[in-house]
Formats: C-alpha cells, sequence, structure tokens
DNA sequence: GCAAAAGTGTTAGCTCTACACCCATGA
DNA sequence: TCATGGGTGTAGAGCTAACACTTTTGC
C-alpha cells in the first residue's frame, strides 16, 4: 500500500463497494408418520430481484457498504435488513472483484458465509425472499496429466428447491498444478435463474461449509442452543450429503458437548439426552 | 445486492480498493561447516515507507485496484511491479474493512497470500525493501469460563530480522463462545514499526499458512521444482515453527511425491533423490 | 407387541508416534 | 575414519469404519 503508484486513493469513481451474504441453515422437513424424526436437508436463503438487469431471477441478501460501517458491520445490518435474522455467527468466505460481475457498473463484493438455527422462522413477508433447500452433485469429473503438469476438471450441478420455484445451475472448476503452482478456477455454465456471480459464491459457499466440518466446531452454529446426538449428526448429513454411523459419530463428537439434565419426550420412542456445545480447546 | 438500499452504487467517494500481498518465503542460512545443511527460516518480503503517515515504517508491497483489472490481476501487478517476482502461488487470504486502517482516507483492502521458493532472488534495489525472517510466539495464554460462555485470549508476539532492522510487534487474539455463536477478534498491541493493519495481516496470513500445511498441498508451492525429503521437510519445520520426525514425515509425504532419477551430489555426506510434486487426487 | 430411535460394545484395520538401526558419502 | 545426512523397520497407542446388540419409549 505504498502511494506511488498512481492510481492508489486518488480515484473518485472507484469500484463500490458491496457484502453478500450467504445465509445457511438446515431445516427439517414433516415426518412420515408420528414415530419418525423429521428429515433435515442444507438450505440457503435468497431474494427475488424486483429491477433490471437481473429481474426475476434470485440473488444472495446484501448491498453496498456505507462510508461510516466495516465490512462486518455491513454485512450484519444487510442481513438484519433483508431477513430479520441477527444474532449469527459469521465468517468471511471470499472478495469477488471480476469486472462485469455486475453489468451496471463496478461492484467489489465482500462475501460472508452466516450460518442460524431457525430455517423456519418468518423471516420476511411476501412472494420475494425464500428458503430454497439445496441439492448439489458432481456430475462430471475428468482427471488429466497435461504437457505442463495436472488439471482435475468438474462439472457441477447445484439445485435449488422452493414452493414453486426451482433452480438449477451448472458450474466448472478447475484445478490445476503446473510444475509446483496450483491454481483453482471456477466459472457458471448455466446460471439457471441465479442473478449476477452468485451462483459462483453459493458454490464456493458450500464447499467451504464442508471442508470446514471436518476439521472445526462450525457445525454448531447451525445447532440450537440444545439438542440432541441425533440432531447434530442429521445436520452434518445434511451438509455433507453423506450418511454417517452413528457409534462412530458420537465417539468423535464427544470432546465438543456438555451433557445436560434435560431429556426430549413425547417423540414416540425413547427421549435423548440433551447437550449443548463446549469449545474443544476447553479441555 | 438487490438495489433497494440507498447507499448502493451511488457513492461517488465510496471506499478506495487496495491489494496487499503477503509474500512468503523459505530462506536458507550458511550452514556452519561444509558437512551440514542450511538452516531454513519462514520469511517476508516487506517495503520501508517513503511517505507519511507512515514514514520510515515497513509494509506490505501492495497499491489500489485499477479500473480496468480484477482483484487477482491487481495483486498480480503489485506484486511483479514491488518485488519483480511473478508466476508464483496465489490466493486472497482476508479483506479489510476497518473504518481507519488508513488514517488519510477510507481504503478497503483485499489481502494476499503469495509463495515462492525464491527469497535470495535479487528482488529489488536499494535499503527500501528486504526479506525478514519471521519468529511468532505466543507468549500469553488465557482460558476462561464467562457467564455467556467461553474466552481464549492469546497475546502473540511477532519478531521480524534483516540486516540492520529489527521489528517486534504484539498481537491480542481473542476467541469467544456465547452460547453457539462463536467469534474471533484480532488486534494489534505494539505495532512496533509496521505500517497500517499489516501486523494482523500478517499474523492472519501466518496462521492461515500453517493450518493450510496441514490439509493441504500449499507447501510444495515454497518448494523448488525439484528438492530431497529433507529439504521438504525443513520447510515444513520452518513454517510450523517445530521439529518433525523423519520416518512418519516421509511416509506422509509418500502421495504427494513423484520419483525422478536424479540425485543430489557433492553434499558432504550420501547423495539424496530428488522429487518433484504431483498432486494427491492424481491417484 | 412393535416400530423407531437411544445408546453401547467389539473387532479388524489403519494411521500416527517415537525410536532404533543401517547405509553412503567426501573430506 | 567419521560426522552427517539418507533411508527403512518396528512395536504400541490411538483412531476409524463397520456392524451388532441392548434399552426405552408411545401407541
Amino acid at each position: 500500500m505504498s502511494k506511488s503508484d498512481g492510481n492508489a486513493f486518488t480515484r473518485q469513481n472507484g469500484p463500490s463497494v458491496a457484502v453478500d451474504v450467504l445465509l445457511f441453515a438446515v431445516g427439517r422437513q414433516e415426518p412420515e408418520n408420528y414415530r419418525k424424526l423429521p428429515e433435515h436437508v442444507l438450505q440457503v436463503f435468497l431474494i427475488k430481484q424486483s429491477e433490471v438487469p437481473f429481474i426475476g431471477q434470485w440473488a444472495l441478501p446484501g448491498g453496498g457498504v456505507g462510508p461510516r460501517e466495516c465490512l462486518d458491520e455491513a454485512a450484519y445490518r444487510q442481513l438484519a435488513s433483508k431477513t430479520h435474522v441477527s444474532n449469527v455467527y459469521m465468517e468471511q468466505l471470499y472478495t469477488w472483484g471480476d469486472l462485469h460481475r455486475d453489468p451496471r457498473t463496478r461492484v467489489i463484493s465482500c462475501s460472508y458465509i452466516a450460518l442460524t438455527d431457525k430455517p423456519s422462522e418468518k423471516i420476511r413477508d411476501g412472494e420475494d425472499a425464500r428458503w430454497f433447500t439445496v441439492r448439489r452433485k458432481v456430475i462430471e469429473q475428468r482427471e488429466e496429466i497435461t504437457e505442463k503438469g495436472y488439471m482435475l476438471r468438474e462439472k457441477i450441478l447445484i439445485q435449488l428447491f422452493a414452493e414453486g420455484v426451482t433452480l438449477r445451475t451448472v458450474i466448472n472448476t478447475v484445478k490445476t498444478v503446473e510444475g509446483k503452482i496450483s491454481r483453482v478456477w471456477r466459472e457458471t455454465v448455466e446460471p439457471g435463474g441465479i442473478a449476477f456471480d452468485h451462483a459462483l459464491i453459493l458454490e464456493c459457499g458450500i464447499e467451504r461449509l464442508r471442508s470446514k466440518l471436518a476439521y472445526t466446531e462450525i457445525a454448531f452454529n447451525l445447532m440450537p442452543e440444545y439438542f440432541t446426538l441425533t440432531e447434530l449428526q442429521q445436520v452434518y448429513e445434511a451438509v455433507l450429503d453423506k450418511k454417517l454411523i452413528k457409534a462412530n459419530f458420537r465417539r468423535k463428537m464427544a470432546g465438543f458437548l456438555r451433557e445436560t439434565s434435560l431429556m426430549t419426550k413425547d417423540d414416540g420412542h425413547r427421549p435423548a439426552k440433551l447437550y449443548c456445545f463446549k469449545p474443544g480447546w476447553m479441555n
């Protein structure tokens, strides 16, 4: 940030700066009968655009950063005003700066992941904001040895479901290694009704969420304060899209849990102990 | 990014956008005698500020983002022009948007990590740019159970050494858990001759680099094309600041290596096989 | 009784750790 | 010859996957 190059701090028409928030939750779907527990699915919150150039398409909640707020504050404000969700976990995901990601003007967007446990909460009235169930699939995968190194190409299908709306977006990712230098490249093939580059942001966010599940305690931000071990497991399964083995899962989680004296009841089967989160570093 | 809030895309005096690059390398220090291999240390590249308000202090290479370039391009351009290093691994680290991180005007900075294997290369003439050896130590640690949850405080000392210059910066980090919601907070206690919030960026980058060594192949970006297993181990040890056990290290790395028919020689001891990188997903 | 989920135990295989040991080189 | 690093083997601890089994509830 030395000042010696021409374009630093002198532009009056520099790029706008915005934030966009990927609000994730794990939703419970009604069980088939009184004995069964609800199924769990990963959900993301989107808003229908009412203005050109993406009128009718769906976008992440977000907007411009004010002159008196830092990025985190802007993200919180946008989330609170657009979704009525507050006091949630939030972390920066990635900053998107492609020249034409917004066709109107140059906008640099700092994206955030937010996690909540209340997808069912009344979040906004009207038809223009919805929780979408997320389904992600790798539909093509190709490994190559090239003259210069290695290449891994994947085609990814993300499907989004809400009542009356289904979106289908396709993304390509390319990982290359040339000599020792590795790179990742992502591009939208079919936006499928998702505005701006938000399909890319979503894909990036899902990847981050999944990988952080494995080596951090981030999943607890998707849980209510008290929860059963089966509920916790269902959240992992919904995010990872993969069945886990109960006994093993419980042993692995043991270090992050504080037992309570509370129990579930009236569930049509044996009551379960309720736990709450205790960080791993608290011995 | 719906357009419906007042401060989106209408400001002409919005924040400036810049990039800052943490260029890391692992340097070799001259061995004591002909038999010994060189010691390895983590190094970072800094530039001495020649203008107010941080005149005489040291900062990361960086500068404003041009109107016709995306963030990655800006980072590459800054790196190339300030350090004469190009064709290196680079990834986004974090975007810094505090209101007063630059006392002159509002600047939002997207920071990058860059990794190279050539710290010794003549990088820039004159007295105003140096490779610094990095030493990081946790000098205080406190765990607490509070009314609302848990808290982990750490005080971190980072020392930077170059010929004729020693910098000493102290940073506090606080990790809190309230109920289920976790947060991280970082602040500079003593900048110690480092400009802007670049001490924070450095600390953040070291943490990221260390944690990514464990679960990615990122370390190979710090290696030359051909290297011995001991060299690779020394790079890991320099970054992690921790001795590793040779036999175990070799077994763990086996899946990421392609053997060559080349050998070292004239080293004052038994010759070693040279390897090159092969990504883990290439079977 | 029975369906569903809560919760525990066991085994085989793998990985991680720590350490010991031998080999090859050039001065 | 010997200091130094190159390279491999092994035993024990601990983790993981997979599966089987018992317990407790509401209807």
